[in-house]
DNA sequence: GAAGATTGAAACCTCAATCTTT
DNA sequence: AAAGATTGAGGTTTCAATCTTC
C-alpha cells in the first residue's frame, strides 16, 4: 500500500493541471457566445440524441434547476425542442432542432481545432498514450466511484425476500434453473435464519435498502471438517464488472479464515465465465470431480483454494 | 493530418468521461463544508506558500473579484493570513494559518483516499500509463495555448527598438558577443529598413505589443545567387521550449522558397543546443566550412538545407 | 407517496466601474 | 497610465418548497 500512495501525490498534480489547461480550453470555446453550461447541454444532446431533463442534470452534474431553466432559455432561442411524453405526462423529452445542430456542429470544429492543435504537438505513440490514460483513469474512478455508493455488509433478517429475489433473478440468467441446481435449496427462502448458523456466513451487496448481490460460506456438507463451501455468490448485472466480486471474495474468505477453515471448494458452471476469471485470480485451483455431497449435480466445474 | 484528426474525437470522449468522473470526486471531497472554490484556494496556497490575489485568480482561472471575496471569506474564518508587501503597499501576501494548514490536511487525506481507491483498481503499469497519459495532455494543451497567445507576423517600422533589444538580450547568453558576432552588424538598430530590401524578409513573434523572437532571410552575402541565408533566429527565454521555433522555421522557410531560393544556409555557435535540435529535425546537413562572406568569423558551425 | 419538473430565495461568479499605490 | 485590489450590478447555480402526474 505504501507504493501505492506514493502514485497518489503526482496523479493528483498531473490531474490538477490537465483540468487547468482543459479550463483555458474551454475558455476559448466560443468566446462570451453562451455560457459553457448551455453547450455542454448541446453537446449531450447531440451526443444521445434524446434526453429528459433528470438525465440531462445528472450527466452534466446540475441541479435539475439549473437544467430546467437552461433548457428553457436553449429552447426561446430555438436551439433545442421539447416535446412531452405521451406515455407519461410528467417528463419531457429534449432534442435538438435543426439550429441547434448547426450551433453544435460549430461547437464541435472548435474544440475539434484546439485539441488538434495540442495533439499535433505530440509523437504519434504520445497521442495513444494520452488516449489510454485518461481512459483508464476515467474507468478507475467510475469503478471505484459505484463500489463505494454499494456497500457489503452481513445478512440480516428483513434482507431474505431481496436474497431469495436475486438467487432466483440471477441463476436462470446462466441456465442453472433446472434441478440440481442451488435455485432449488429450501434455504433460498430462508438464507439469514440458514446463515445465522454455527461456522456459517453469508454477506450482501446492499444499495438503497436493495439487495444487489450476495455470497457465504458454511461446511462443505458431506466433506472434512476443515473445508468450507463457497455458496451462492450472485450479482444482479449492475453490479458486474465494478470490481464488487473481488470485494465480497475477499470479506468471504476472511470469514472462511475467521471461523477456522483451511481450504474452501467451490462448484459453479463453466458458463459463467466472469467468475471463472475470479476463481483463478484469487488461486482456486480446479478439480476433476465434485467434493463433498452437496446434491447440487448439475455443476460441471469445481475448485479448492487452501486458505 | 487526417489521421490526426480521428484521434481527436476518442480523446475528448475520453477527456470528457474523465472531467465527469473527477467532478463526482470532488463533489465528495469535503460534503458541504464550503465551496469548491475555497478549498482550491487552500489547495494552491499550500502548493505554492505564498501568493498575492492576482497570482491566485491567474492559477484557479477565477476573477480577481471573486478571489478577493473569497479572501476575505476565508480570513474571516481564520484559515488564511493577509499581509500587506512592505515594498509594495498595493499587494495583498496571502499565506495559510495554522488553522488552514490543518483543513488543508484534512482535504488532501480525503482526496488522497479517494484517488488512492481508485488507483488499486489498476495494475502497477497502468498507474503509470494513466500519469504519464495526463501530464503529456496537459503538457501539450499547455505549449498549444502559450503558442497562440504568441503571433508570428513580419517586421514593422515600429519594431525596429524591440527588435534590436530582442537581439543584444539573447546573444550575449550563449557567449556570442565578441567580435564576429551578428551582434555588432551595423543592421541590428534598423531591422525594419534592412529587410525591406528585395528577396530579404523578417518575421517577429510578438505578444502585448512585446517583440519576444525573430528570424529571417537574405541572400547568402558573397554566395550564389540562388542560396539564402536563415538570420537572427533568436527567442526570449520565456518563448523557449514552446514549439515557437519550428512555426518560425516554417515562416522563414516558406518566404524563402517564395523568393525563389533553393537553398538555405545557416551559421550558429555548437552552444546553441536548442537551436542545433531543430536545424538537424528539418533537414539541415552540417558543414565543415562556411559559404559566403558573412563577416560572422566567430561562429563553429554551419548547415545547409535544400529548398 | 414518489418522480419529473418548476419557482423563489440565497449563494456564487463575472463584468464593469472605482479606489489606491506605483 | 498601469497594476493590485475592492465594490455594485447582473447572470448562473444551488437549495428548498411547490406543482403535476403516476
Amino acid at each position: 500500500m505504501q507504493s501505492l500512495f506514493q502514485e497518489v501525490a503526482p496523479l493528483r498534480q498531473a490531474s490538477r493541471e490537465m483540468v487547468r489547461e482543459l479550463g483555458f480550453l474551454q475558455a476559448i470555446y466560443l468566446p462570451a457566445e453562451m455560457p459553457y453550461s448551455h453547450s455542454h447541454v448541446l453537446l449531450e444532446l447531440g451526443h444521445c440524441g434524446v434526453l429528459n431533463q433528470n438525465e440531462l442534470g445528472e450527466r452534466l452534474q446540475l441541479e435539475k434547476s439549473s437544467i430546467s431553466r437552461i433548457i428553457r432559455q436553449l429552447s426561446d432561442i430555438g436551439l433545442v425542442q421539447v416535446i412531452m411524453d405521451l406515455q407519461d405526462k410528467r417528463v419531457k423529452q429534449v432534442s435538438l432542432t435543426e439550429a441547434g445542430q448547426k450551433r453544435l456542429q460549430r461547437i464541435h470544429d472548435d474544440a475539434n481545432q484546439r485539441v488538434q492543435a495540442a495533439l499535433a504537438l505530440l509523437q504519434p505513440e504520445q497521442r495513444s498514450q494520452v488516449v489510454a490514460g485518461l481512459e483508464l483513469y476515467a474507468r478507475a474512478l467510475n469503478r471505484s466511484r459505484l463500489q463505494n455508493t454499494y456497500a457489503i455488509r452481513p445478512i440480516q433478517a428483513q434482507d431474505n425476500p431481496g436474497v431469495a429475489h436475486l438467487i432466483r433473478r440471477v441463476m436462470p440468467e446462466f441456465g442453472a434453473s433446472g434441478p440440481g441446481f442451488a435455485l432449488h435449496d429450501p434455504e433460498v427462502d430462508q438464507m439469514f435464519d440458514t446463515y445465522s448458523q454455527s461456522r456459517h456466513a453469508y454477506f450482501v451487496v446492499h444499495h438503497q435498502g436493495l439487495i444487489l448481490g450476495g455470497g457465504g460460506i458454511a461446511p462443505l456438507s458431506g466433506g472434512d471438517h476443515e473445508i468450507c463451501e463457497l455458496r451462492k455468490m450472485y450479482f444482479m448485472p449492475e453490479l458486474r464488472g465494478l470490481g464488487l466480486g473481488q470485494k465480497m471474495m475477499d470479506t468471504c474468505l476472511a470469514a472462511a479464515r475467521q471461523l477456522g477453515f483451511k481450504q474452501c471448494y467451490l462448484e459453479t458452471l463453466k458458463t459463467m465465465t466472469q467468475a471463472q476469471g475470479l476463481y483463478a485470480k484469487n488461486g482456486f485451483q480446479p478439480l476433476a470431480k465434485p467434493l463433498g455431497n452437496t446434491g447440487h449435480f448439475s455443476c460441471d466445474s469445481w475448485f479448492l483454494l487452501s486458505l
